[in-house]
DNA sequence: GTCTATACCTGGATAGAC
DNA sequence: GTCTATCCAGGTATAGAC
């Protein structure tokens, strides 16, 4: 059915654009006409906004369970894993510098708007912050791998906001470099207490 | 004249308003409602919304100006000074849990609506980084102030979205620990490198 | 300086032809 | 499955009385 390939593009756009213009900014009018298909063909696929939101946050969460799954398939180790995480900020710095982090502005911006899709989006970060927390376990930081997980994604999300403020290359990776520093010295302690 | 209270009253709704539910979320009706005044009158006031962003960026630095202030005066040196900024995450943790930091949200927000007020707005994150570094030069530290400030703001940024994120006060508190145990680590590296 | 009334536009959503 | 036409709510902004 071409139907399916009409709405696969629409969730691909709506991504894209709630993620360049922020979720309420962005109008059916921006999505049809970036997909170029009518505002009515539109509701033949999505009866409401927040239709389209749970799709857009259904596609990222499969993106990032897929980009999970290729870094432990790529690395060599729980190190090397978590490594790739780090690093996301350094391949995807110019989008970040103009637009932030797609999942920390999409939560914030739900947070403001108290909308009911919050949770669903917050799901994203629990993906990232279990598989942190288990490489942290595999690297024999069981006691406080769900405490490091959490400071990896506060490091990631404060790089990312304030590279959007920022819009400096050379912050991004001076602040990647510490750390990459920081989970070496988390290695170096692998057992200990933090 | 009763014309300022009413303005300054106006500024001070929008800004809690804008904090709370974002700018662009934020209607003159929420605002009028929120000050208990017509629509109409809100125009002798203002005549555009941008104005009264930039009302509302203005006072945001004014305060955040007196804020570093008193700590100034308070603290008993540059690590005491540096603390009570690390401490807001403490003092506010309500509020940061409900809606965030409301310098990164706001900032975060004008990113994407490309709004012309942006940068006007990251004028309050120049404002802590060129404090920070000051703070830090005192501590010895002028090779890598300003690299340090950046770091604080990091963290503060990152603690701040995951805190309205998770909800959970301990976790504030971890981090709010781990930021001053960086801190005197710091200290203790003086005019050494990072 | 504050109000009411209202113009105008945009955005979400529906109806119905093709 | 896609279109055009249209409705309606809400938001910005203006005019003009008091």
């Amino acid at each position: 059915m071409r139907g399916e390939a009409t709405r696969d593009q629409i969730i691909e756009t709506a991504d894209d654009l709630f993620y360049r213009g922020g979720y309420e900014h962005t109008s059916f009018a921006d999505i049809a006409a970036a997909v170029k298909i009518s505002r009515g063909n539109f509701y033949y696929h999505f009866k409401t906004k927040d239709e389209i939101l749970d799709a857009v946050i259904v596609r990222r969460l499969a993106n990032a369970q897929r980009m999970l799954e290729r870094w432990e398939a790529e690395g060599e180790g729980p190190a090397d894993h978590i490594r790739s995480f780090i690093r996301i900020l350094i391949v995807n710095r110019s989008k970040i510098m103009s637009y932030g982090c797609p999942v920390g502005t999409l939560c914030g911006e739900l947070v403001k708007l108290d909308h009911v899709a919050q949770e669903a989006a917050n799901r994203i970060f629990k993906l990232f912050r279990d598989w942190l927390a288990r490489q942290f376990v595999r690297l024999g930081r069981s006691k406080d791998a769900e405490e490091l997980a959490m400071h990896l994604l506060v490091l990631a999300q404060g790089v990312a906001t304030m590279a959007s403020v920022s819009r400096d290359e050379m912050f991004i990776r001076r602040e990647v470099a510490r750390m990459e520093q920081w989970l070496a010295a988390q290695c170096a302690n692998a057992a200990k207490p933090s």
